[in-house]
RNA sequence: GGCGCUAUCGUCUAGUCUGGUCUAGGACGCUAGGUUCUCAUCCUAGUAACACGGGUUCGAAUCCCGUUGGCGCUACCA
């Protein structure tokens, strides 16, 4: 008789959740998602965010992922209320350590407890053995589980040193309700009895879990759905220690376009890559909420307040999102445009410093103003704006507007010199050179003027518009370039055959 | 293979619970046009989807069953 465990959220509980990565790697933009929506849901329940680090795997875990996890949470602006302290190495807190590895007697009073009670046992099989009997149930075309040799220690197999210890595994339904999937069933009698330790000190992931969400009193588990088949085993044990099972949240993943698991082929899986590559953190917010979620209404672009106040956690897909960098990139555009300049400015600065590039705050804050709208990612801004401090190199025929000639070109140049040189420094703004230039504009084609004029200035094919560019630089190195044009376009006729015919 | 999850434009999604107002809405992308000296911005328009097959019903994207596809897990990793 098959007796099955239901989950009943029971009293309610203050809000904790907690994101739990493994120290084995750079903070995954998954990991990232998953730590928003822990931090909104949090947020929106008056409850506190947890960062627990679960280094029980000593080969792969390392210090430095750590402080890069932390990094990326705090950049994000995703701080947690509890748990370790970027550049501090001790993480002592009102439940102890957040980092597993410091946790082990806890976990050791728990296994000893497992132990005592009969709940879990010492098991003697070799790796050997094991993988036998495996592949033996595979070709059976069985589930392949632990038959349970040592579960009744009937051959104690004294001379043997134990192997591990495993969990006696009831073989029931059990059903718990995910906030984002509903009802959810697994048949307790396939899991075989699982491995939680490998000895006393060094308890498994699924077993320091457990112990853990409880000790720390997680009210919510919200987790990517690869733990999904995770959470009945964890359910188990959770009622073999007698403890209250949280509720659980399972979010869908986040897919590459041919819809496998985002790898570092298709796109940067790393955060921090993303503010190298100079993205915003409140575009990179806003792109991993609308991965699996979507506010009401039609607005997309949100900074976290805004998401805080419209995240819904029972309006997550139940699907595989595919990462989209187009979108991402789309976004960014628009944060940036919804900076203000000042903002900008602080930002922008310091990345001028980083490669020694120096300029006086209102020259920038002019530069900002007119490339604001041009700016798909902060590190565009150094390339876009070269042309303000030097003049990049060209070649006389950029000059020709359409299929005009040389010698046109020289025309206009020097209809657009003397208008310049009519104006005086102090008067030299974009409105007033634009004024002047229109004066010299004939009404068929401001293109004429306007071209040639552009690209002399900036030596570009595409760049903002000549009376701004001026306006920046100066009368004086305006009226440089255009001259310098000029010489361009004579330099050209005079060294070869005219080629207007 | 077993178990679980899942399925609306190329992509992210609204709509599904509480069938009709859905000739399926928005966003990204793409295309065209407008503004414009160029690029970008901005504006307008277009493009394009209910996986398939049954059933229930006067009526199904929506409810039920099946099929197929995708994904996850199946470790002495997390």
């Amino acid at each position: 008789m098959l007796k099955s465990y239901t989950m009943n959220p029971g009293p309610k509980k203050p809000v904790r959740v907690r994101l739990a990565p493994s120290p084995t790697g750079s903070l995954h933009i998954g990991t990232a998602r998953t730590a928003l929506f822990n931090w909104l849901f949090a947020r929106q329940n008056n409850g506190k965010f947890i960062l627990r680090l679960e280094d029980t795997d000593k080969e792969r875990s390392e210090k430095k992922f750590e402080k890069e996890i932390q990094e990326g949470l705090k950049w994000l602006g995703l701080t947690w209320d509890e748990g370790p302290i970027l550049n501090q190495d001790s993480y002592l807190g009102e439940f102890g350590s957040y980092r597993q590895s410091e946790r082990i007697e806890v976990y050791k009073k728990y296994l000893q407890k497992l132990l005592d009670e009969k709940k879990a046992y010492y098991c003697y099989c070799t790796k050997e053995e094991l993988e036998a009997e495996r592949q033996a149930m595979i070709a059976e075309g069985l589930s392949p589980k632990y038959n349970g040799h040592c579960r009744n220690q009937i051959n104690p197999k004294s001379d043997r040193e134990p192997q591990v210890i495993r969990f006696v595994t009831s073989e029931t339904k059990i059903e718990f309700t995910d906030l984002v999937r509903g009802k959810v069933i697994f048949d307790g009698s396939l899991f075989g009895d699982m491995v939680i330790a490998k000895n006393l000190e060094t308890p498994l992931y699924n077993f320091a879990v457990v112990v853990d969400d409880e000790e720390m009193k997680i009210s919510h588990v919200i987790r990517g759905e690869d733990h999904l088949s995770n959470t009945p085993k964890q359910i188990l044990m959770q009622k073999a220690l007698d403890f209250e099972t949280p509720i659980y949240a399972h979010l869908p993943l986040i897919l590459a376009a041919d819809r496998s698991k985002l790898s570092k082929r298709y796109a940067e899986t790393s955060l921090l890559d993303y503010r190298e590559k100079g993205y915003l953190s409140s575009a990179l917010l806003n792109f991993m909420a609308l991965l699996g979620w979507h506010p009401e209404g039609d607005e997309e672009v949100m900074n976290l307040q805004e998401m805080t106040e419209k995240f819904d956690i029972k309006k997550i897909q139940k699907s595989g999102a595919v990462f989209s960098p187009e979108k991402l990139t789309w976004l960014n555009s628009q944060h940036i445009k919804n900076l203000s300049n000042q903002e900008l400015f602080s930002i922008l600065s310091a990345e001028l410093k980083k490669k020694n590039i120096l300029a006086e705050k209102e020259f920038l804050l002019k530069l900002i103003e007119i490339e604001k709208n041009r700016l798909k990612t902060i590190n565009d801004f150094i390339p876009q704006t070269s042309l303000f401090f030097e003049l990049p190199d060209y070649e006389a025929k950029l000059l020709k507007w359409k299929d005009e000639t040389l010698p046109e070109v020289e025309t206009s140049l020097l209809k657009s010199l003397g208008a310049v040189e009519k104006m005086s420094e102090k008067e030299f703004t974009a409105e007033n050179i634009r004024e002047a230039l229109d004066s010299v504009v004939d009404s068929t084609s401001r293109g004429q003027i306007y071209w040639p004029l552009r690209v002399a200035l900036s030596g570009q094919k595409a760049s903002p518009d000549p009376a701004e560019i001026g306006s920046i630089i100066g009368k004086k190195e305006t009226e440089k370039r255009i001259k310098l044009a000029i010489e361009k376009v004579t330099n050209t006729r005079e060294n070869r055959y005219d080629q207007s015919s």
